[in-house]
DNA sequence: GTGAAAGCGCTAACAG
DNA sequence: CTGTTAGCGCTTTCAC
């Protein structure tokens, strides 16, 4: 029966500054315990009848929604999981998202996405205002994380997946592709149909360079030139790709094939190479990466390279929840492997 | 000096299933109260020297990162902003995000992104599980909430802005653009460019409907013909352009201007003009939504309506923020405007 | 079927 | 400059 606060601050706000009902009121309104409004909600078949519906009436009246703070702190347990992602930005994660997200909701924890950014600096203080929130796992998208942001995590006691890239030493547990294996692939599809003068355009993060990396490898097992390299900024762009092509025209005006480590960056190859009257695939193959939603149906539709991301979601989610329950965890690193998608540019 | 719990359940789990350290013992190792603790987080410079190096060596020995869930229920604050989009996919909010992450970390407040869907059922049981989080503040982008959610939202006493949407009832505060003016401005452009035979695509989302609306009104202001209309599922792709175009000249096959609802869809809707051997804009213009990245270098470039969500994202941190430190808020609805951004499309 | 007590980890307020 | 006390809102344990 304690009097209101003297609402200060803000005269403009428009709701009664009145803060939150706790479940000390609902109880009071209910006259009830507050355990029993608690039980309300987790075990609402222990309560009779009559009592549960006084307290739902409660809870209707005053708009009560249970504050997770205290039951995190409580419970120890948060019911979310973390996911950091480099950016949000073009559609390369939303995939991934979408897989831990609804499996992830059949077992009634939610996603609390954090963009951490190419640049990297920032990425320590990220990591540790997520683990400040004691998220029930974290997922981690090709990040190179520091010796520290990697000692905070395995301090933490969350459990860790690694995703969208395979490392040797992963903190934790792992959901990834090789990018070694990637570039050394598209590299050998090009070779396999009779490409001779390679170029490949990839972003500056550590991915792409690995990519690039094995798919020059490559092309010197073949017995091929050294390809033509060109580096763009991370996110690679559509611009960016038109650019790419001219300069690699500049340096080498016969190449005849170009990999890109986007599907936006090919797209861009593709519209320079359609100005420049360059037929693709018969004058220049294009393979772009990602199998983005308009490889298919472009003209001509683009070749790409696929990793499922939805199942790497989906797979990261599994490994959390089990852990989480205790569960033995099999493989601890799961190669999810990646599918060159054969269409007409390369 | 007590003895490690017996390690339990998981024997694959690569860390000590130790708990994170909490205050307690980071104290207990530097030898001070854990107020002291608490305070070289919050106010190092009020330590001595010694004091403040000895505690941060134990913060550094045991990886300690305070327990936000505590903090959060003691301080009633969160630190952080919810956002509630529609979808992921596609850079439409990666702007709005981008905005508003920026900003808000400005002044040490995080963002947590929640997936809401276009479908809607669900949506109440997410803002109810947000609200649980007690975010500082909610800014919700393009739902139509159901009374109970508004209800909700207003009883939880949390600072909310609507966005990228005008609605004639805003439940607190909100940043957006009205679609009916840009149906309607769409539509203007085209006709006063000497189209007459016009056709608007787009998603099955409130939104898209109301611009579709306005569009046509427009239409018949200007003694037009009623426009050809094709609805898609949100969020419109690429594909659904190139469908779509063979529709709407199937039902009318002089068609000389087509208003698209995204930048995917005016993009698939070029591709089959290509391929049918339309050209684009002489014989067909084409309008997009979005301004994505690529809109400037596809060939031919692509006229797209814009609204500038990096801004709408800085707008509504700012309200939040203001709100939260009791700033009297002079316009708590901001229409943001838009632009149509003229290129060779249209 | 319902309730009282205790405590999760932290920080504001008030000593000293 | 440092420490003690109290309590944020909830749920587990143990009683009735």
């Amino acid at each position: 029966m304690s009097a209101l606060p003297p609402s200060p601050a803000d005269p403009t706000a428009p709701k009664p500054a009145r803060p939150a009902a706790t479940i000390h009121e609902v109880a009071r309104l209910a006259g009830v315990a507050i355990i029993t409004v608690s039980r309300s909600f987790t075990q609402p078949g222990k309560l009779s009848p009559g009592t549960l519906s006084k307290v739902r009436e409660a809870v209707a009246r005053t708009g009560y929604v249970p504050n997770r703070a205290a039951g995190t702190l409580r419970l120890a347990r948060s019911g979310f999981v973390a996911v950091l992602v480099p950016t949000l930005k073009g559609q390369n994660f939303s995939g991934l998202i979408e897989g831990l997200t609804t499996t992830l909701a059949e077992h009634g924890h939610q996603v609390l996405i954090g963009e951490v950014g190419y640049s990297g600096p920032r990425e320590d203080d990220l990591l540790r205002s997520v683990i400040g929130r004691r998220p029930d796992g974290i997922v981690i998208t090709g990040v190179m994380h520091s010796a520290e942001g990697r000692a905070l995590l395995a301090q933490s006691g969350i459990p860790v997946v690694e995703t969208w890239d395979v490392t040797p030493t992963p903190v934790d547990m792992l959901v990834g592709a090789s990018h070694e294996a990637i570039g050394y692939a598209a590299c050998t599809y090009l070779a396999r149909r009779g490409r001779r003068r390679l170029a490949h355009v990839g972003g500056d993060d550590e991915r792409a360079a690995r990519r690039a990396r094995s798919f020059v490898q490559a092309a010197s097992h073949f017995g091929l030139e050294a390809p033509v390299l060109h580096t763009v900024r991370s996110p690679s762009t559509h611009a960016d790709g038109r650019l790419a092509l001219g300069e690699l025209l500049a340096r080498r005006p016969d190449i005849d094939a170009i990999c890109c480590g986007s599907d936006p960056l090919a797209m861009g190859v593709m519209t320079e190479a359609r100005v420049r009257g360059l037929a693709v695939p018969d004058r220049l193959a294009v393979m772009g990466s990602g199998d983005s939603e308009y490889a298919a149906t472009h003209v001509p539709s683009l070749t790409s390279i696929r990793i499922d991301g939805l199942q790497a979601g989906r797979i990261a989610a599994r490994l959390v929840l089990d852990r989480l329950q205790g569960v033995p965890i099999e493989h601890k690193v799961v190669d999810l492997g990646f599918e060159i998608v054969e269409r007409e540019s390369a």
